[in-house]
DNA sequence: CGCTTTTGACCTGCGC
DNA sequence: GCGCAGGTCAAAAGCG
């Protein structure tokens, strides 16, 4: 899948930003309508500038501020270019990871009808060797967590049942640091029945069954991240034979909707979903003060075991914010568009 | 008292 | 066959 279509609906509207300058009728707008994909076209709409036609001495003066107003939209295009290279580059890295993961994909399968060497060891192994090596491609920020699911392994040769049972999930949670519990609220009932400190990652790893119904088989494991301790790593194994708990509480499982701050996301992670990092440490500004659902969700690539979709509107419209969020946080970004802005006060103050 | 959590022991599968 | 590591069991402890 090209990333063009999800980057459609990527516009950014910075007019809020200027909304100070409307009082004088000097507006310096900046849009954009277009699609992203199309170079992020970000044009400089220029309103209409008033003048007073009985001051013909201030002439003079206006032609300087035409000047000046191209001046910034040089500038404002000069940013929209680099801007453009970075999403660029950004796309190619996820492409690049992208084809890797089918390759990785077409070898395991292969591997699979040679010496039916599907061990439960080697995925993980190969999953870990994944992440590590997506490590190092991190883009976008910090939020880079990997989902997989054995499917695409079980559906050769294992029985169907072994296949549902195996359908692995992975969620990553962002909470406090300090913060030491294994529990990850996702609006089921879980007991635990066992914690174990693994090999590769001195943090403990909790076991969960699902406790809500008894005949339920799902399982997870939760075990923080060894890069980043503050992130919770949930591995869900298995599909609910029931309903959610509660309809108000988020549920972070196989196949549920859950709620990300205001925005309402329906990841089908289990099968075929991306993998999801949700952020509890920074709650939303405008959120309620009984919101401590998490802010961002970030997606991104990294799955070792299956193909990933951004097809769904709820997923594109959450990557559109977190490329708007992304790019409000970038200091080059935030840097240059303050320069527009105040450039364009300090024009209209000396009116 | 009943449910949940903790934790050491045990089971199972893989690699050598 | 043996050792290792991950996963599970179950008794004990904790808690409301």
């Amino acid at each position: 899948m090209d990333y063009s279509t999800w980057l459609s609906s990527a516009s950014l509207d910075l007019s809020r930003s200027n909304d100070h300058n409307h009082g004088n009728g000097n507006t310096l707008r900046l849009f954009d309508d277009s699609p992203v994909r199309d170079g992020l076209k970000t044009a400089i709409k220029v309103e209409t500038i008033q003048t007073n036609s009985n001051e013909v001495d201030r002439q003079p003066l206006i032609k300087d501020e035409a000047g000046v107003l191209m001046e910034e939209l040089k500038k404002a295009n000069e940013e929209n270019r680099r801007l453009t290279e970075m999403l660029t580059v950004v796309c190619e890295n996820y492409n690049d990871l992208k084809r890797q993961l089918k390759d990785y994909m077409t070898k395991a399968a292969s591997n699979e009808l040679v010496g039916n060497v599907t061990k439960k060891r080697k995925i993980e192994n190969s999953i870990n060797s994944n992440n590590n090596n997506n490590s190092s491609n991190k883009i976008m920020g910090s939020n880079i967590v990997e989902s997989s699911s054995s499917d695409e392994e079980d559906s050769c040769e294992k029985p169907k049942e072994e296949a549902v049972k195996a359908k692995i999930t992975r969620v990553a949670v962002r909470t406090e640091a300090s913060d030491s519990t294994l529990i990850l609220k996702d609006g089921y009932q879980w007991r635990k029945y066992g914690q174990k400190v693994t090999r590769d990652n001195p943090c403990p790893r909790a076991y969960f069954k699902c406790s809500f119904a008894p005949s339920c088989p799902v399982k997870k494991k939760v075990q923080r991240s060894l890069e980043d301790q503050s992130m919770l790593v949930a591995i869900y194994e298995g599909e609910h034979n029931h309903a959610p708990p509660s309809q108000q509480e988020p549920a972070l499982g196989p196949n549920r909707s859950f709620n990300l701050g205001s925005v309402a996301c329906n990841a089908t992670l289990a099968s075929s979903g991306p993998t999801v990092t949700l952020d509890l440490t920074k709650p939303k500004p405008s959120t309620t003060k009984n919101d401590t659902t998490p802010k961002t969700l970030s997606s991104n690539n990294v799955s070792s075991a299956q193909l990933l979709k951004f097809d769904s509107p709820e997923f594109q419209k959450l990557l559109a914010e977190q490329m708007a969020s992304s790019l409000t946080k970038d200091p080059n970004f935030t840097a240059a568009l303050a320069a527009a802005i105040s450039g364009r006060s300090a024009q209209t103050s000396t009116d």
